[in-house]
DNA sequence: CTGTTAGCGCTTTCAG
DNA sequence: CTGAAAGCGCTAACAG
């Protein structure tokens, strides 16, 4: 492999100068600089990024943690990353957390002693305590899908209540009243904030909220089924389920097909996060988006920028969520 | 940041020792180790992976190639693959080719010439040839999801002849004799493989191949709806399709619930690759298991043993997918 | 077992 | 505009 030194060497110029032109620091005269570009096409010479990092203190890359690799959930932020930071000739450099604490941790530490220029963080599990420290630490970091009070600048997430509040408006105003809610894990934040728009919704129609409409799920398809199942005991008389997100949806959908109910003459249902489901599932679901790529891509950006000197990127912390309007909710007011 | 020349200053030693203590390598005193271990931890000092690579040639990072970041597919593979790796401290850079032949190819020479110790490709675009040639060149390689005739011994794939086998068998053992096919992009080999397994089995019950009865997608959902809307066209009596993927048949089912068919009373169905469907679909998708994480753990061990010197890992390289049979078939011999 | 000494390939002052 | 030279932090012979 040729070096800077052999460039140098061909071109007749100095180590510096090869440097210069490579980098497109400095001024050189261009024809100097031609003789160099040639004397690089001539050997066919790549800059040896290993070598550049360690001169330069810089090493290209971006590490980004993610809760999961798989799910239809990252795949898409991750996609968008990855393009966002290639395109700026940046590494991604991925861990995932796998929804633990520790491992989240321990991805972290991994990816700063790896001397990445930045961080993008979904942490899920990471308490805000550790993620403001984080934020204050050298290696710029940036937090994805999630509010952390006092690095509200670094923080790029959507507005959750507003999602619950917009799915849960909906069925209300196509005359629902008994309007269950399965939600996510309370000791998260997002599950936090869309059970607040829920509440912020049945307030704003006068209805109050009944704890037997209430379930406690961790956001995953069978929570879904075992929220539904504790909100028919109560025997009241429920016609539509809001839920935190589309898998527990799924769950409580599938439960109640297999009681033999209706979806959704019996039962109405809206989801959030708008994953994407086969086109057959019938009734399609009304949901809410979650603009997790746009996210992701201004993750990216705000990376480029902060770190890379990139161009000014308008930057956005907050994204707006979307309702969503299919199937799955039937209309009490016809 | 602390560096090898400080921790060697506070215990006293050379840097050459503190540099085997950190690597576990050649013979130091228990004695000296214990002072090294010390100043490391009251310095909280960290080795500069960048420094390591430099000097030892190695970056201890390991390209990956998918075509896509999003999907059912790859998250999966992904996640055995960085488990895997980051286990052995080793990095995980990603790049998607987007299923493009020019992207792949841009994403191996990013990866290549990033200095990567070794990649793991999944090419979906790149010509044989040109993997062949990758396959010769400095970075080890490792090709996952395909049999590259000429470099077999660095390809981790499954048997994809025996999956179109398997799953065309279980339709023609429960009966069915009109069998469509909806196959894959033919310039695929896996799709080409899945095909070739559908025509031994028609051959092995004696029936003819039709050409009214297949149909060439490629891979997407909108073409299992196209090529089930031209199998039906031919007004022949067919009674079951298979297809070369999950979402090829889903397309296919949702355009003959559409049009008032029953699945499987009216029409029988068996996918490929059983990516995850949410629980509540009916009927569930009979179909081929594709062990893509299994292989992705494979590549990953592979690296590690033939890049990192890692202890001796049985090594496969051709992975056996499995008939898993939901309710998507009727048996016609009842 | 331990220390000395060259570099790895490049960036970056500092002079000229 | 260009060159010389000093490292970046670490590994790896080579002596001892």
């Amino acid at each position: 492999m040729a070096t800077i030194y052999d460039v140098s060497n061909l071109a007749r110029v100095s180590l510096a100068t090869v440097s210069r032109v490579i980098n497109d620091t400095g001024k050189v005269s261009d024809k100097t600089r031609q003789k160099v570009h040639e004397a690089m096409e001539q050997l066919g010479y790549r800059p040896n990024t290993i070598a550049q990092s360690l001169a330069s203190n810089r090493s290209n890359s971006v590490g980004v943690l993610v809760s999961q690799l798989d799910g239809p959930f990252y795949g898409p932020m991750m996609r968008e990353i990855e393009s966002v930071l290639r395109a700026a000739n940046k590494h991604v450099i991925i861990a995932a957390g796998h929804s633990d604490a520790i491992q989240e941790q321990e991805a972290v530490e991994f990816l700063v002693s790896r001397g990445c220029d930045a961080l993008i963080v979904d942490a899920e599990m990471l308490a805000n305590e550790y993620l403001v420290a984080l934020g204050k630490g050298k290696t710029p970091v940036v937090f994805i899908n999630r509010h952390v009070e006092g690095i509200d600048d670094r923080c790029v997430h959507m507005d959750n209540l507003q999602g619950g509040y917009l799915a849960s408006r909906h069925v209300l105003e196509r005359g629902h009243r008994q309007v269950g809610y399965i939600s996510g894990p309370l000791f998260k934040q997002d599950a936090r904030e869309r059970l607040a728009g829920y509440i912020q919704a049945l307030a704003e129609f006068g209805v109050p909220f009944d704890p037997d409409f209430f379930h406690e799920g961790d956001f995953l398809e069978e929570s879904g089924a075992d929220g539904m199942a504790k909100l028919l005991q109560s025997g009241k008389p429920l016609t539509a389920v809001v839920c935190a997100n589309d898998h527990m949806a799924s769950g409580a959908i599938a439960l109640c097909l297999e009681r033999g109910m209706r979806v959704p003459e019996d039962m109405s249902f809206v989801g959030f996060d708008n994953i994407p489901f086969p086109k057959y599932i019938s009734p399609k679901l009304t949901t809410v988006s979650n603009p997790i790529q746009a996210m992701g891509k201004m993750a990216a950006n705000w990376v480029l920028q902060q770190v890379y000197d990139a161009k000014d990127i308008p930057f956005a912390h907050r994204f707006a969520p979307e309702l969503i309007v299919r199937e799955s909710v039937t209309d009490l007011n016809v």
